[in-house]
DNA sequence: ATGACTGCAAAGACTTTGCATCTTT
DNA sequence: AAAGATGCAAAGTCTTTGCAGTCAT
C-alpha cells in the first residue's frame, strides 16, 4: 500500500512533476516533461488528472496563455510574470500580494472572494537580451 | 466619408458595443448583443474585429473564464472580480492598482513590464442571494 | 465481482482561416 | 482595377469523454 503502488504511479508523477518545477507548464508540456520516466502516458491521462488536481486544490490554474491553460502546484497567492514573447511564465516571489487587498474587494464589492492574482505582462529577460542581440 | 460609412458599419458596431457595456464580454455575447441592430452579423466577422481591435489597443482581453475569451473597452488598468458560479466579470473601480506595483515588478525582475492585471475569483452578489434562497 | 486508472480514438468547444461576394476608392 | 469587409463553411487547436483493457480490493 505504498505511495508508488503501480496503480497511481502515473497519477503521482504527474504531480510531482508539477511541484518539481518552476515553469508553470500546460498539460502537454507535463506531458512532454514525463516522456523520459514514464514513455507511454497518455496526454488523456494527464489532462484527466491534472482536472482531478485542481478540483482537490492541489494544483491550480493559472488561466491561459496564448489559449493554453497553465498550471502551478503552488496554490498559496503569489506573483506572475507573463512574457508575451516566449510564452514564459515566471514567479516573482519578491513581491507580495497585499492581503488587505482580498478583504477590500470583497467589501467594496458585496462579492464573496476566494482568490486574488497579480498578474504582470511584458517581456522577460531572456527574450530582451535576443532581441538586444539580434 | 462619415464615420457610419456602409463599409465599416458593422465593425463600429462592434467596437460600440462593447464601449456601452460593462459585461465584458466573449466574441459570442457581443455577437447576441448585435443580433437586433444587425441580424446578419456573422460571428466570425465579430472574432475577425475583436483580434483587430485587440491588435490595435482600442480594447484589452481579459484573458479566458471557463475557456471563452472576455474582452474590456476600457484599457485603462483597472481591477476585475470572476463570479465562478456564472462567469459574470465585474469591474472593482472603487480599487485601484497601485502603480508602484508595476515599477516594482519591473525592478525585481529585470523584465520590461507592460501591464498589470488585478483579478478576485468568488462568489458575485446575485449569486450568494440565489445560493441563500435556494 | 466491483471499483479505479489508463490509452486510444472520437467527440466537443472555441477560434481562425480560405474563398467568393459585395463595397469603396 | 485594387484594396478592404463580410458571410459561410471548413479547418485548426486545445480539451474532454466513451469505451475497452488492466490492475487492485
Amino acid at each position: 500500500m505504498e505511495a508508488t503502488q503501480k496503480q497511481f504511479r502515473k497519477r503521482n508523477a504527474i504531480l510531482t512533476c508539477l511541484q518539481g518545477t518552476h515553469s508553470h507548464p500546460s498539460a502537454e508540456m507535463v506531458h512532454q516533461m514525463l516522456q523520459e520516466e514514464h514513455p507511454d502516458i497518455s496526454l488523456a491521462t494527464v489532462y484527466r488528472n491534472l482536472a482531478r488536481f485542481k478540483n482537490q486544490g492541489l494544483i491550480q490554474s493559472l488561466g491561459t496563455v496564448n489559449g493554453i491553460e497553465r498550471f502551478d502546484a503552488n496554490t498559496a497567492p503569489h506573483v506572475h510574470f507573463v512574457c508575451g514573447s516566449c510564452d514564459a511564465v515566471l514567479d516573482l516571489p519578491q513581491m507580495e500580494v497585499p492581503q488587505v487587498l482580498c478583504e477590500n474587494a470583497a467589501q467594496c464589492s458585496g462579492c464573496k472572494v476566494d482568490a486574488c492574482q497579480l498578474m504582470f505582462t511584458g517581456t522577460c529577460r531572456a527574450c530582451l537580451a535576443k532581441h538586444e542581440t539580434a
